[in-house]
DNA sequence: CTTGCCTATGCAACTCGTTGCATAGCAGGA
DNA sequence: TCCTGCTATGCAACGAGTTGCATAGGCAAG
């Protein structure tokens, strides 16, 4: 289990409510780890009983108050642990591949819609990338001059641009495949 | 769920027993989509009640009996169905993703052997593919003579190997980095 | 003024998926 | 001969993750 590791990498980087760091997960660490609010809430009151993070009642007006929760020492030894632990090899689940195969045994140009969505999709998120690198990680700064963090930062948001460049010549490829067999019948 | 239709695909694709799709999900059908033995047992159960699947039991000699699924019409029209249904998003879970950024909170270069180490199986889970694919897709065949689930296995095989090979430049991408920081201290 | 959405947290019930263990005969090596 | 490992299926318990629902005030659009 890492979502106790991405929630203490989340909030590391800057503190936060479990409201907001659901939705931080929504959107960048979401790429790369997915939770819902309901196991966000559950896993920091875990932690924080663990006293990996610690909470603070925050007031605010116009809305309900909040719990700001920031990583203590304990949670910081805990992820310095984990960093040293094996990488467990990453369990994948490719549902549009099972599908693929899947139109062998049906239609094949039925699945042609549902690839083109799907790319559409991909496409969108690399703009938001690249749109995301430009602002985040212009190409005038010296690479020196950049802390640790945010050169770590952009060493994953560059994976996450190959993966979608990836993604999209596959698709691609797919839908060559799909088109021809749709046409030769 | 997709692992009823990713058992189906299979089961179409070849009948065979529980242990058997077991061990078709350790290696080709692994590579997307993984389920362990207990898993693949409770849901055939499941998809024999529904009358998805037929079960037959064939005795061996030398070795326990055992019982052999086939994919029944119901299943294929559930296939089918599935096919036109819209593709969810797929939920990400990339742990180096994670500890990679966690690295900026302790020290990178401890991260660096497991990185190393990781990428060793990438690098031999891409020379499997390949060299699965010159066995299985032998480039002197005209592609017009292959029928559509060969063809199809093809594209998706080629969606791994394109995966592998991106994995492996982002992977020494973020070795270059690790060492970088590494050094700069 | 009502409807819907946003902030913010949480309970309860469920499904999905993993882990540990059990059985049981056979084959091959130390 | 004993030990390990393979084939083949399965139970029981647990943990991870999702879904539906609830509360409760404020804000904005129609």
């Amino acid at each position: 289990m890492a979502l106790e590791h991405a929630i203490l990498v989340s909030l590391l980087e800057r503190p936060g409510s479990g409201y907001e760091l659901a939705r931080r997960f929504d959107r960048s660490i979401g790429r790369f780890w997915t939770a819902t609010h309901q196991q966000i809430y559950r896993v920091l009151r875990r932690m924080e009983a663990d006293g990996w993070v610690r909470a603070e009642e925050v007031a605010q007006d116009g809305r309900p108050d909040k719990k700001v929760y920031s990583a203590a020492p304990p949670g910081r030894e805990a992820l310095a642990a984990w960093l040293r632990e094996p990488v467990e090899p990453e369990t994948v689940r490719h549902e549009l591949a099972v599908r693929i195969r899947a139109a062998a045994f049906d239609d094949p140009a039925a699945l042609i819609p549902e690839v083109e969505r799907h790319r559409e999709g991909h496409a969108a998120l690399l703009d938001r990338y690249l749109h995301g690198e430009r602002r985040d990680f212009p190409a005038d700064s010296p690479p020196e001059a950049i802390d640790a963090q945010r050169r770590l930062q952009h060493v994953v948001l560059r994976g996450g641009i190959e993966y979608e460049r990836m993604t999209l010549a596959w698709l691609d490829d797919v839908l060559a495949t799909l088109r021809e067999l749709a046409e030769g019948r």
